[in-house]
RNA sequence: UGGGGCGUCGUAUAAUGGCAUUACGCUCGGUUCUGGUCCGAGAUAUCGGGGUUCGAAUCCCUGCGCCCCAGCCA
C-alpha cells in the first residue's frame, strides 16, 4: 500500500467527505475545489487547524485543489500582520495552496456590480434607517419585523444613492444597501439583510478606494462562485445563512453554484476557542502573544513544541460531525506524544537539582559513558555523556522518608543511574533549614554502562549530569491556561485563569549536548518533551516544556491525596 | 414563544433494519537501564415513553434536553 492509499484508509470517514465522493461520482462536479476563508483580524487556532485540515485534506484525498482566501470585508478589525501570520500557519501545517492565493476585496469591482444588479431587479434598495431603528423594525425572535418606508424607492433613486454611498458623500452609518427577502421571515437572516455598509476606512489593500465594504453574506458566497468553489465548508452557525447563501446564487448571474455544507467547531477543555477571547488574553496581558505558549494557536503550539504531524492526527481523530462537542485536551496531549516518542532524541536535563558527591569516585577524574539518542530509533545512535564525582539529580528522586511504593533513591539505597553505575546513598546533608542540600554516595565500579556482573537488580534508573560539566538553563513548565474543564465565557477572564499556568524554573542543569539543540523538539528523560523557545539568547537557555511524558508515580501520589 | 441544528460508554466517534465499532481516558497485569514506550486483559453507552417489525441506535408518533440566530462582525 502506498503512502496516501495507507493515509486515505487510516482517515475515518465523515458525511462531508461521503457527500464529496457521492457528487464525483455521480458527476455532479467535474473536480473538488474547497477553500480555506479566514478573516485576517486575529491568530489562527487549533479549531481552525480542523477546518484547514478537512479542507486541504480532501482536495489532496480527491485529486481537487484547496483554495486560500483571506475574507477581508472588514478593513476596521483586519491587518496585514495577520494575513501573514496565518499563511505561515497554514504552511507549518503542511497545506500548499499553490497559485490560488485570493482576497475576497479582489472581488469588491464584481460585487458592486452584482450589487446594482439586485437594485435594478427590484431585488435591493438603499435603506436610511439608523442601526437602532433598523433593529426596531427587525422585530425580534417570535415576531415579523416590518418593512422600511424606504423599501420601495425607484430603481433610478437606489441606483443613484449607491453611487454616491461609493463615492463617499455619506457619513459612517447614514445608509446602507439592503437585499429585499421577507420582513416577516422565521429565519432573521432573510429579514431584509445588509449587504453594504458605509466604512470611511483604510483597507490593507485596497487601500482608500472603497468607502463602501460588503458584508460576509454578500460576500461569501459569491467568492466561492467566482472561484468555482464546490464544496463551500463552514461551521454550524452559518446554516442559518445558507438559505441566504442560496438566494445570492440564484438571484445573481454567478459562473458557479457552489454549495454550502456545515460542520460543528472544535471545543478543547481547559481552554478557550474564540478570536475574542484570545484577543482579550493577548490584550490583556494574560500571556505574553498571540504565539505564549499556553494558547491555543498554531504558533502557539509550534512554539511550544508541537509537531505538525500530531495536529493533523488530531484534527482525524476528532472527526466532523455536526455534534457539538468538546474535545479533552487529553488527546491532543496524546497525538504529540505519539508523533514525539518516535521521533525525539533522548537527553538528561536535570530541573529542580540535588547535588551528589559520589565519595569513591577519585576526585578530578572524568570518564565518557554511552547513551542512547533514541530506542525507538535506532538509526538515531548514540551520544557520549561526560560522568564524574560531583553530580546533579532530580530533588524528587530522593526521599529520606520514603513511602513503600517509592522505588527512587533513598538512604541506604541503591539505584542505577541511567547508561552510568549503580549508587547507593549513605549520608544526607541538610543545610541550616532542616532542608535536603547534599547526598554522599557511593558508587560500584563494576556495574559501569549500567549493569551489575552479579545480576543483582535495582528498582529505579535516574537522570543525571555532571556538576562540572553540566550547562545551565531556564525551564518553563505550562499547565492548562483555564482551571476549569470547560471555563464560563465570562467578561472577567482573569478570575477564571490558573494562575499556575506558567512555572518557571531558572536553575536547571543540561547535559552538555544539549547546548545545541535546535529547534526539534527533545526529550528529557523521565520528564517529558521539551523544546528551545526563542527568548533562548546567547548568555541564557529557555526550554519550553512541550508536554510532560505519562506519569504513574504522579498518579498514585495523586490518588493518595484524595484519600 | 419563531427559525435552524443536535442527542450512542467519562470524552469523541462508527453503524445506512441484523453481534452496539474504534480511539483517547480509566482499572488491572506483563515486559523494560525512562514509573516512558510496547504488549495483554477489563469496566463503562444508544435521552424518555409509545408504536411498526421476526428483529430498531436506525423507521413512525410523542415528550424531554442541549446548541445557534434579533451586528451596518465573520
Amino acid at each position: 500500500m502506498s503512502e496516501a492509499e495507507a493515509t486515505a484508509a487510516d482517515t475515518p470517514s465523515n458525511f462531508i467527505r461521503d457527500i464529496v465522493k457521492d457528487d464525483l461520482a455521480s458527476g455532479r462536479v467535474g473536480s473538488l475545489i474547497t477553500r480555506f476563508p479566514p478573516e485576517p483580524n486575529g491568530y489562527l487556532h487549533i479549531g481552525h487547524a480542523k477546518s484547514i485540515c478537512l479542507n486541504f485534506g480532501l482536495a489532496k484525498e480527491f485529486g481537487g485543489r484547496c483554495h486560500m482566501r483571506f475574507d477581508d470585508t472588514n478593513p476596521v478589525k483586519e491587518e496585514e500582520e495577520y494575513i501573514e501570520a496565518i499563511k505561515e500557519d497554514v504552511r507549518w501545517l503542511g497545506f500548499d495552496w499553490g497559485e490560488h492565493l485570493y482576497f475576497a476585496s479582489d472581488y469588491f469591482e464584481k460585487l458592486y456590480e452584482w450589487a446594482e444588479h439586485l437594485i435594478r431587479e427590484g431585488k435591493a434598495y438603499v435603506d436610511d434607517l439608523s442601526a437602532e431603528e433598523m433593529r426596531e423594525y427587525r422585530g425580534t425572535l417570535t415576531e415579523p419585523g416590518k418593512n422600511s418606508p424606504h423599501r420601495d424607492r425607484s430603481i433610478d433613486d437606489n441606483l443613484d444613492l449607491f453611487a454616491r454611498m461609493r463615492a463617499g458623500e455619506f457619513k459612517e452609518g447614514q445608509r446602507v444597501v439592503r437585499a429585499k427577502i421577507d420582513m416577516a421571515s422565521g429565519n432573521i437572516n432573510l429579514r431584509d439583510p445588509v449587504l453594504y455598509r458605509i466604512l470611511h476606512a483604510t483597507h490593507p489593500r485596497t487601500g482608500d478606494a472603497w468607502h463602501i465594504y460588503p458584508n460576509y453574506d454578500f460576500a461569501h458566497g459569491q467568492s466561492d462562485a467566482i472561484e468555482g468553489i464546490t464544496h463551500s465548508l463552514c461551521t454550524l452557525e452559518f446554516a442559518d445563512h445558507r438559505p441566504l447563501y442560496d438566494w445570492f446564487i440564484e438571484n445573481l448571474p454567478v459562473p458557479a453554484r457552489p454549495r454550502q455544507y456545515e460542520f460543528s467547531r472544535l471545543n478543547l477543555t481547559h481552554t478557550l476557542l474564540s478570536k475574542r477571547r484570545l484577543m482579550q488574553l493577548v490584550g490583556e496581558g494574560h500571556v505574553t502573544g498571540w504565539d505564549d505558549p499556553r494558547m491555543p494557536t498554531i504558533s502557539g503550539m509550534r512554539r511550544r513544541g508541537y509537531p505538525p504531524e500530531a495536529l493533523r492526527d488530531f484534527a482525524a481523530r476528532v472527526g466532523i460531525t455536526k455534534q457539538d462537542n468538546v474535545i479533552e485536551m487529553a488527546l491532543l496531549e496524546y497525538c504529540v506524544r505519539e508523533i514525539l516518542n518516535k521521533a525525539a532524541l533522548r537527553r538528561m536535563a536535570v530541573l529542580k537539582p540535588l547535588k551528589v558527591v559520589i565519595e569513591n569516585y577519585p576526585e578530578g577524574q572524568s570518564e565518557e559513558l554511552d547513551a542512547i539518542n533514541n530506542p525507538e530509533d535506532e538509526t538515531a545512535g548514540k551520544r557520549k555523556v561526560p560522568f564524574s564525582r560531583e553530580l546533579y539529580i532530580e530533588r524528587d528522586d530522593f526521599m529520606e522518608d520514603p513511602p513503600k511504593k517509592f522505588f527512587r533513591l533513598a538512604p541506604g539505597r541503591e539505584v542505577r543511574l541511567r547508561y552510568a553505575y549503580f549508587l547507593t546513598c549513605n549520608e544526607v546533608i541538610k543545610d541550616a533549614a532542616g532542608e535536603v542540600s547534599e547526598l554522599r554516595c557511593s558508587y560500584d565500579p563494576q556495574t559501569r554502562g549500567g549493569n551489575a556482573p552479579d545480576g543483582r537488580k535495582v528498582k529505579a534508573t535516574l537522570h543525571w549530569v555532571s556538576a562540572q560539566h553540566c550547562v545551565p538553563a531556564e525551564v518553563r513548565l505550562y499547565d492548562p491556561l483555564f482551571t476549569e474543564t470547560e471555563p464560563a465565557i465570562a467578561d472577567d477572564l482573569g478570575q477564571a485563569l490558573n494562575p499556575d499556568s506558567l512555572v518557571i524554573l531558572d536553575n536547571a542543569k543540561l547535559e552538555p549536548a544539549l547546548a545545541d539543540a535546535g529547534d526539534a523538539t527533545v526529550q528529557f528523560e523521565r520528564q517529558g518533551y521539551f523544546r528551545l523557545d526563542p527568548d533562548t539568547g546567547a548568555q541564557r537557555l529557555v526550554f519550553n516544556r512541550t508536554v510532560g511524558l505519562r506519569d504513574s508515580w504522579a498518579k498514585i501520589q495523586k490518588q493518595k491525596q484524595k484519600s
